[in-house]
DNA sequence: CAACATTATCGTAATATTGCAATATTAAAA
DNA sequence: TTTTAATATTGCAATATTACGATAATGTTG
C-alpha cells in the first residue's frame, strides 16, 4: 500500500486531482504567483527569486508542466515558461461549478 | 531533506497551498463530489460509496476538515459532514483573480 | 446492560514527494 | 573551439502520504 488507488476513481476525478495536486505546494504556488507578478514569461531569473536550489526548482517546473499548468518554450539556451490560461480556467470553472451547486442547497451543518 | 520548506514562503502561499493540496487526491475529490451529488450532508453512507476502507476514508475526511474544506457536526453516533462554502469560494476567488490578471497580458509563449 | 453501528485512532508497510549535490546537456559568447 | 550560462537529469537521503487491519471510543437500540 501507500500508492494512490487511481483505478478506483473516474478519469475526470483523477485528472482534476493531478492538476490540483500540482498546485498543492507553496513553491509551486510561488512560481505561479511570480509568473503573474512579472507579467511575462520566466526566462531565467526564477532561480534567483525563489529560496530553493536550481535542481529543485527545475523539478517543480517540470511538475507544473506535466500537469498542464505552465507551458515552456525553448528560447536559445534559456527556457521561457508561462502560465497556461486554459488550465487556470479549468480550475476556475471547477470551483465555480461547485459554488453554484452549493448555492441552492440547505446544508444541515 | 524531504520536508517542504514552508518557512521560505509567505503565510498566504502556505495556507492556499495547504487548502489546494487537500483537494489534490482523487479520493478527496470524490468525497467532495459525492457531498455535492447527494445535495446534503454525509451521515454515514460515504464508506459504502467509495472504494476504500473505512479507516482510509476517515483519514481523508480528517484532512479535508483540517484544511477547512468540510465541516463536521456530531449527530448522535453518526457524524454529519458537509462542504464549507467559504473555502470553496476562497479557491474560486484565487483562480478567478489569476484568470483576471492573465487577461491583460501578452504572453510570449 | 449487551449487542450493534458508526467513526476515530494506532501501528505499520508500501510508495511518493521534497530537496540538493553532482553531473550532464545545450546553446550562446568569447 | 573553449568558456560560460541556463536548464535538466541522476542519485540519494529525509520526510510525507496512502492504505488498511486491528482496536478503541462513543452513542444507540434491543
Amino acid at each position: 500500500m501507500g500508492a494512490t488507488k487511481s483505478q478506483h476513481f473516474t478519469d475526470k476525478q483523477n485528472s482534476i486531482a493531478v492538476m490540483i495536486k500540482a498546485l498543492g505546494h507553496p513553491a509551486r504556488i510561488a512560481i505561479i504567483e511570480y509568473l503573474i507578478k512579472v507579467d511575462s514569461c520566466i526566462c531565467g531569473d526564477i532561480v534567483n527569486e525563489l529560496p530553493l536550489a536550481q535542481p529543485t526548482i527545475s523539478q517543480h517546473l517540470k511538475e507544473l508542466k506535466n500537469a498542464g499548468l505552465i507551458k515552456g518554450n525553448i528560447n536559445g539556451n534559456a527556457i521561457c515558461y508561462c502560465i497556461d490560461e486554459k488550465a487556470i480556467q479549468k480550475l476556475q470553472n471547477y470551483f465555480g461549478n461547485i459554488s453554484k451547486k452549493l448555492e441552492n442547497k440547505n446544508n444541515c451543518c
